[in-house]
DNA sequence: CATAATAATTGAGCGCACTCAATTTTTGTG
DNA sequence: CACAAAAATTGAGTGCGCTCAATTATTATG
């Protein structure tokens, strides 16, 4: 089942180097193109999107950049807003990295999930637009792939914030007997909601630091 | 200019009774025939969206039901999905009320804020597939109208659980300190990131129900 | 290497949301 | 009532997301 033909062996050896020696059982050939083939639709997707707009941008065009055929972009996702979470899934990764280290860096729990939440606005912010129709589809995914993808998401978020509550613990601002889950969970709630009123237009940013805040101030009292 | 001609007032006695007596100046007959068109639009789109679901339904349909042309229906909402702000949003204002008027019942701002809650659940329990599609347009309306309904929509729910956690000062449960927009906020953003998890089938209502119960307590500590 | 089985890709075609120039309806005015 | 201006409605047309039968590429087997 995984014997390897020679040719690919020779492949495997001279021009093919790029994830040679990641974990797993060695990619097929099938696999490899398939790997190759989502990252130029992701990278032509995301090209566009920022370029011209998620609504100015047909699929048309997104598989023309990324050189296949119109059908074959409907393979990696469901629809054109599936396509949002597949470019854009690994930089919310990150951003929840960075994050996570910039909130570190400050010396009480409040000022970590602001600094940690700012960042990720502050990410947003660069394009609101796409920002909008990105936290649109994180809240309606069609495909199970991209509904996988949006589940590591969350719960890496979440067990960042969890980690920010559970330290703030060992400093004795927040009661042991508050669950780390819950808590990460209702920090959340409180920015998600805002972030939607202000890429809606509800608030301006300002409104929005504010509002922020505030609750999550609120909410800290209960945590204490 | 709000000089009534005779045959309007003929018709005012005779025909048409209904909203007569309603507040601001006499409807004209361009206007009459919008708020009759808007409501056969309104019922077509119901019955259509609750029978064949959401996506099922073409705007065709909806037109074809509510005896208008193609074009017509866009001239009250601007997309299909806007629709469902237009046709749900008295409902939801009703459905407001009533969970209002069950919290009020209850004792302590916990257990009311809960009802009020499940109140709201029940309703969208009846047909998951359409609250989803209701809950993810609140997020993204397009047309300046729905945006409109939307804001008073959530005006209301804010109004109403202001009110709740404002007796709760009254019975001193609550800090007077503890601002009651804010607070308000913040009880529905838990409400509401719960709501979309269990529409989009990452929890089911049981756990809904009981992550829903825990963080809304590990707030009311906070406003205590 | 030949051949069958399976998986991936293709792109023409379809259905539907939405547009907009033309038409009809309503209102304001002399 | 006649007529012009304004507003509302119409529905054929358009573009685009998405499908799926046909084709091509890859793998498994003797």
């Amino acid at each position: 089942m995984l014997t390897v033909p020679l040719f690919r062996a020779y492949f495997l050896d001279n021009e093919i180097v790029k994830g040679r020696d990641m974990a797993g059982p060695v990619q097929s050939r099938r696999d490899q193109n398939k790997v190759e083939k989502r990252g130029r639709i992701i990278a032509a997707a995301r090209a566009l999107f920022t370029h011209k707009g998620f609504d100015a941008t047909t699929t048309q065009e997104i598989a023309d950049a990324a050189g296949v055929a119109a059908g074959t972009v409907f393979t990696y996702a469901k629809t054109k807003e599936d396509l949002l979470i597949l470019v854009f899934h690994d930089e919310m990764l990150e951003v929840a990295d960075d994050a996570y280290k910039a909130a570190r860096k400050r010396p009480d729990l409040l000022d970590q999930v602001i600094v940690f939440f700012e960042t990720m606005v502050a990410y947003h912010a660069r394009d609101l637009p796409l920002a909008r129709a990105l936290m649109r589809q994180l809240g309606y995914v069609s495909g199970d792939d991209q509904r996988t993808l949006v589940r590591e998401l969350m719960r890496s978020v979440y067990g960042k914030l969890a980690l920010l509550v559970e330290d703030a613990k060992g400093r004795g601002e927040v009661a042991a007997s508050s669950p780390l889950l819950a808590s990460a969970r209702s920090l959340f709630a409180i920015y998600y909601l805002h972030l939607g009123a202000m890429l809606n237009g509800y608030v301006d940013r300002e409104q929005f630091d504010r509002d922020l805040r505030t609750e999550l101030g609120l909410l800290m009292r209960g945590l204490a």
